[in-house]
DNA sequence: TCGCTAACTTAGCGATGTTCACTCATCGCC
DNA sequence: GGCGATGAGTGAACATCGCTAAGTTAGCGA
């Protein structure tokens, strides 16, 4: 597969930019794999040397992080779809990390590089993981105003990101695991979590959960 | 540093792996980061060279591998305490999940490799985290046993798993994020996940969260 | 037509995981 | 005491990786 791409014109160097962005892209889906997605394989894709990589991306790092922060625009428009498309703030939530997680397990490689890799000084990839819990934020904060919830909308949507996130990365990382249908398993997971923090702050602190049981159980 | 290891006598070639075991322990420890720890730095450091390692172990992922599954052993001890410290399932619930976060966060690079790592073919790793949630597995059966929890507890102990999972990765792989004080986060974050699994069965199917929040109010 | 500079390449460095053929030292045995 | 077998451990090399320094080519303005 001889790829006998022409040198860019004058001014259009950074079309090359482009060319190898959406080269590592394909590469990364394809392989699914990080580490497979070598510079001289996305070199070779486009039809140029390695080193021009160079003159657009400041490494692999680099790359790679713009190969996620294009996909994880699909997220953006996911999140924000899931909550404008929902009856209430707390049914939001639940949509928003069904979506959350259908995202990951859509695009499992760059989820694991943003969500997964070491922590590292390129922070666009953390602004990337900032960006999702904007959303999140956002709907927990609705939650909030309504009344469902109480307390600091941060530290609530800390524990749902958790929650979305947990099972997520669990999915991707341990595919193995007999896991029951994902949609549904994320959904009641992500309901509960909204119902037992909705519950824990209306209860006396330390409240044996027995009581809490008993007095559910009444009210059946 | 001159390490003049002698080479072992007749019987004894075994003693090299533990030597190669150690010090791939010590140096995962000591540089924090996978990638650091190469043959090349292993073999230099118990005194040996590069292809002996190989005597011991398949390849680099099994060494890896090894090292994780002596770490993991502390929190088989740890879960274990954490279980047998608590007055009910429920509690024990919750201090297994402090305790396994707290494992994670004090082998944080351990816990990447066996639990965020690429899903290998290299077995024990998923055998590991298998065992992790072996012993959450045994708690929400007893949850269920004493009628806390409902429902099938392998899911059960999945949601919960996940949630703590997700507490985990999150502060490994964000560290920068302004997380509030970790074991009190942890703890709340898995009683809440709890209720909100006992409650959730409770209610009829979709039964809106705010009919349960107005109920609650009127409990208080 | 010439020169400047943007666009790109050639060649190579150091490091990595892995393999193969090889050496060397020790042990049991005559 | 010598000796052959065998287990313990090497040396040298391969393919690949990210990355860099120095060079080359091609097109536009003057």
């Amino acid at each position: 597969m001889p790829e006998p791409r022409k040198r860019a014109p004058r001014g259009q160097g950074a079309a090359l930019r482009g060319e190898v962005l959406r080269a590592a892209m394909d590469l990364l889906r394809e392989t699914g794999s990080e580490e497979s997605v070598s510079l001289r394989a996305v070199a070779g894709r486009v039809g140029v040397s390695v080193p021009s990589i160079y003159l657009h991306f400041a490494d692999k790092q680099a790359l790679l992080g713009a190969v996620c922060e294009e996909v994880f625009g699909a997220l953006h428009i996911a999140l924000k779809e899931a909550s404008s498309d929902a009856a209430d703030p707390f049914e939001a939530l639940r949509r928003q990390g069904v979506a959350y997680v259908r995202f990951a397990l859509a695009n499992p490689e760059h989820y694991r590089i943003v969500m997964m890799g070491a922590p590292s000084d390129y922070q666009p990839v953390d602004e990337i993981a900032s960006g999702a819990f904007g959303h999140l934020l956002a709907s927990v904060t609705s939650c909030v105003g309504v009344g469902v919830l109480e307390g600091d909308p941060v530290r609530l949507g800390m524990q749902l990101w958790a929650t979305a996130h947990g099972l997520a990365s669990l999915l991707i990382a341990k595919p193995r695991f007999p896991w029951p249908p994902v949609d549904e398993l994320v959904d009641s997971t992500m309901c509960a979590a909204g119902i037992g923090l909705a519950v824990q702050s209306r209860l006396p602190r330390d409240l044996p959960v027995g009581e809490v049981v008993t007095q559910l159980e009444a009210l059946r």
